[in-house]
DNA sequence: GTCTATAGGTAGATAGAC
DNA sequence: GTCTATCTACCTATAGAC
C-alpha cells in the first residue's frame, strides 16, 4: 500500500509507527541534544519498545540524522526564497524579519538544537551539511545590499554585517530565551507576546539605520 | 601552607592539581557539554588518573558546577560595571559593545556553552543562577535609555528591544559561529578579523538607529 | 595524594519468540 | 511488525594498596 504523506495529519487515521518514533525522537533530541538523548526514553515518549527504534532506523545515530536534517530543512526554503525575491530592499527586509519570527515561533527550540550540535561536530561534517542545496543563502540579499549601497539609496555600510545583524537580532532572543526570559522577568507567554511586537521593533531599526538622513 | 592564586600563573610554579582538573574539565565541558563530557576524558587530558578528579570534586556534577559557574561568572562584572557607570548613552554604547566583543574574542566558546546548559536544565535551576550577585544586570542601562527618549534626545524606542538588540548582534555570531563560517566561507582567522571590524560596526549600526534626524 | 582495580549501574544494540 | 530478554561495552563512583 502506498502510504500518503498527508492522510495522517488530515484524515485522523493512527501515525505510523514510523511517523510516531520521528515525532518522539524530534521531541527528545531537540529538548536534550544527541549525547544527552536516551533510546529508552524516545521509545517511552513513542509509547513503544526500544527494539522497534532499532528495526526501523537501525541505530542512534541514523535517527539522530534523520530529525536533524528535518530541523535544518526547517528553515532555508522560505528564507531563500525571500532572499532571492524581486523586491525593494527594505519591503524585503520587513517581509525577511517578519516571516522568519514566525517560523521561529512555531519552533522556538530548533535554532539552539542546530547551532548546538554544530558546535559539537567537526568542520568536515558542517561543509556537508551547508552543501546542501536547502542551505541559508542570503547571497542574492547581499548583492543587492550593495547595489543600494552603490546608488546612494542607503548609507554606506558592510552587507554582510548588516545581515549578520538581522538574522541575530531575530534567532539569538529564541536561542537564549531562558536566560533572557529570567534576565526580563517575563513568564513563557509574555515573552511570547514580547516576540510578536518585536518583528515591527526589528525592521524599523533597521530601516532607521540604514536609511538616508533629510 | 597558604596557596597564592596567582602564583602559579606569575611565577611559572607547576599548577596544583586541583587547577590542572578545572583547566582540564573546562575544556572538555565547553566543548561536549555535561551529558557528552567524560571523566575518563578529563583526566586524560588533565595528565593523571580519574579517581583523582573524585577526591577532589567527589562527583561529575560537583566538578560541572566549578566549571560552570566560573564561565557564567566571566562576563557578568565588567559588563555590569559599564552598564552602571556614568556616562553619556553614545559612549556608554560604544563602550559596552568594544568591551564585550574583546571578552567574546578571548573566550569565543563560553556563550554558546552557558546557553546550552541552561536550556537543559529546569527553570528552578535558572532562577538560582541568575538570583546570583555577579548575574548580568542592565537595568542601569534600560532607565538611562528610558530618560533619554523622554528628554527626545534619541527617538521613541522600547529600551528592552534596544539592549536586546545590543546583545544579540554582539553574542550571536559567536554562538552560531560554524554555521555563519562556512555560510561566508572564512575560515578561523578570517572569521576573528572579521569580529574585530565588527566592533565598529554595531555602534554605528545602532547609534545611527536611534539618533534623532537633523 | 595518587595510583590500580573493580563494583554497580546504564547505554546501545541484537536475538529470538510470537 | 512488535515484543521480551539479554549481550556487550562503557561510565560513574568507590575501595584499597602504596
Amino acid at each position: 500500500m502506498v502510504k500518503l504523506l498527508w492522510a495522517n495529519k488530515y484524515y485522523g487515521m493512527e501515525a505510523s509507527t514510523e511517523d510516531k518514533i520521528l515525532a518522539a525522537a524530534k521531541e527528545i533530541f531537540i529538548q536534550k541534544g544527541y549525547a544527552g538523548a536516551r533510546m529508552q526514553e524516545i521509545a517511552d515518549r513513542a509509547g513503544m519498545n526500544k527494539g522497534l527504534l532499532h528495526y526501523y532506523f537501525k541505530n542512534k545515530d541514523k535517527l539522530f540524522s534523520a530529525v536533524f536534517m528535518e530541523a535544518f530543512r526547517k528553515f532555508a526554503p522560505r528564507l531563500n526564497q525571500i532572499f532571492e525575491a524581486d523586491m525593494p530592499l527594505f519591503e524585503k527586509i520587513e517581509t525577511y524579519v517578519d516571516e522568519y519570527m514566525d517560523i521561529l515561533l512555531q519552533n522556538p527550540m530548533i535554532p539552539s538544537f542546530v547551532i548546538h550540535e554544530l558546535n559539537q561536530r567537526q568542520e568536515e561534517f558542517v561543509q556537508e551539511i551547508m552543501s546542501n542545496k536547502d542551505r541559508p543563502n542570503p547571497m542574492k540579499l547581499i548583492v543587492q545590499i550593495q547595489s543600494e549601497v552603490q546608488k546612494g539609496n542607503i548609507r554606506d555600510i558592510n552587507p554582510l554585517h548588516l545581515v549578520m545583524n538581522m538574522i541575530s537580532m531575530c534567532v539569538f532572543p529564541f536561542v537564549a530565551s531562558p536566560l533572557l526570559k529570567q534576565l526580563l522577568q517575563m513568564d513563557q507567554k509574555t515573552y511570547l507576546q514580547f516576540m510578536e511586537l518585536r518583528k515591527k521593533e526589528i525592521s524599523t531599526f533597521i530601516i532607521e539605520s540604514i536609511k538616508i538622513k533629510k
